[in-house]
Parts: C-alpha cells; structure tokens; sequence
DNA sequence: TATTGTTATACTCTATAACTATA
DNA sequence: TATAGTTATAGAGTATAACAATA
C-alpha cells in the first residue's frame, strides 16, 4: 500500500486517478458501459458521467453494439491509447529510478516477487 | 498497483479511504493539521473538513499547542486507534488467505521483497 | 418484464479566495 | 508581515430514484 501511495502520489500525471484507471481497463478490448462501471466499482450514472468526460477529451470513443442496441461500446481513441503509455511510461520512470540503487541479487528477488504476487492477484 | 487495487476493493471497510488514511498518519503521533494537509496531498480547507468529520465520528481529537496558539495538534482517540487496528486487520486477513496457498520458498521471497521495498519507499 | 444506459437531484470531497487569530 | 487554520463558495465525482429504449 505504502509503495503504491508513493507511486500515485509523485508520478502524477495530467490524468484524475480515475480516468486513468479507466483507459487502463480498455486497453485490450472496448467494454460495455456498465462492465466498466462494474470493474472500476462505481454505478451506472458515475460511469456515464466519466466516460462523457473523456469522450469530450478524445481520449475515448462511443460505438453502437450491432447485436444489441442498449448497449454502449467504449474504447480508446488513438490519443487515449497515447496518453496511457505515456501515463504508464511516468509511474515506470519513477519506479526504475528507485530501483538502480539495488544489486543484481535484489532485483532478481523483486522480479521473482512481482510473478508471485502476479499469480496471487489473478486468482 | 494491481494488488493495491484489489486490497482496496476487496477488503473494504467501513472507513472511506481518506479517513482510513488519516488515521494511518496519526498513528505514532499528533500532528498539526497543516503537516496532516501535506501528508495527505490535499489543502488546508479539505483536511479541516476531513478532521471535523473524524471529530464528530470521536475517531480523533484536537488539542492546542502549548508553544504556538495557532496551532491544531490532532491525535487519535482511543476509538480511532481501535478503528484503525480493525481495518488493518481486515487488510491483512485479506492478504493472509492469499498466501497460504503459496509454498514456504515463495512466501520467504515475498518476505525478502518486501524488506526490500520498505527500503526503496523509505528514501 | 428484465436489462442497459441516461437524466434529475442531492451529498461529499476537493479547490481557491477571503478572513481571523496568533507569531 | 507572515503563518496556521477557518469560513464562503464553487466545481468535480459519487449516489439513489425515476425514466427511456431495447431485448
């Protein structure tokens, strides 16, 4: 919690916290409305309010669902697409700095650490 | 992040985060509501908010300074103290179930991790 | 009828600006 | 004059309730 803190705290971006957690969920497919609203835990009304906000930012596109017309498809523009690497390239940054101080041995123990917890937090 | 994510959504407590986190930075000693304001990344007016909901919910308290009249020293009452070990131990139980499926070797390289990431996060 | 999403409305958290009290 | 904190006011983000459109 502590590193994550920090990490959110003084890699800041352009982007609110939330709208970045945003484009990261679309990352590898457009989603419906409301299984954002559900990945991202917040209602209906909150989700269609944030995606309005990036849609009017260009950072995210709106496209009918040809099988069924209730449903809206959000995805990432280009420049969304743009702004997360960038978004993601700062927190890198950040972390990489912190992590040149430390021997071979103690970056390997990290590295064996983050598939752990990868394996952990897929469950 | 991603575990950080999931600690925060799924072990939720009763506290709204910024509250939990208030009371986190009390925790060793009192401090003024200015030093709460940096810790905490928000302004003046925001933390004299977020400190008179805490008063009213008698999580914390506010005590002058004897040096220095302008001054508000916050510190926990005992409930908040009580609060603050529950929610954390709601946190930790969380995480616990999740590594008792891991084998003794992977739990140790956890343990040498995040030795190591305190160091990296205390600079 | 049930589901997906939007609109209306209200509450909370945040901010900036202006103010009070103390140094 | 400068600093610590509060009050006034406004802008986001969130929620619930009521609604529209589609299945």
């Amino acid at each position: 919690m502590r590193v994550s803190r920090r990490v959110r705290f003084e890699s800041e971006g352009e982007l609110a916290p939330h709208h970045f957690s945003v484009l990261a969920q679309l990352k590898d497919a457009p989603t419906t409305l409301g299984a954002l609203a559900d990945r991202e835990q917040v209602r209906a009304p909150s989700m269609t309010r944030t995606v309005a906000s990036l849609v009017d930012a260009e950072l995210v596109a709106r496209t009918a669902d040809p099988q069924d017309g209730r449903v809206a498809l959000i995805a990432l523009t280009e420049a969304g697409e743009a702004m997360l690497a960038t978004e993601r390239a700062k927190r890198d940054a950040w972390m990489s700095v912190r992590l040149e101080g430390l021997t071979s041995a103690e970056q390997e123990t990290l590295r064996r650490a983050t598939e752990i917890m990868e394996r952990v937090v897929a469950r």
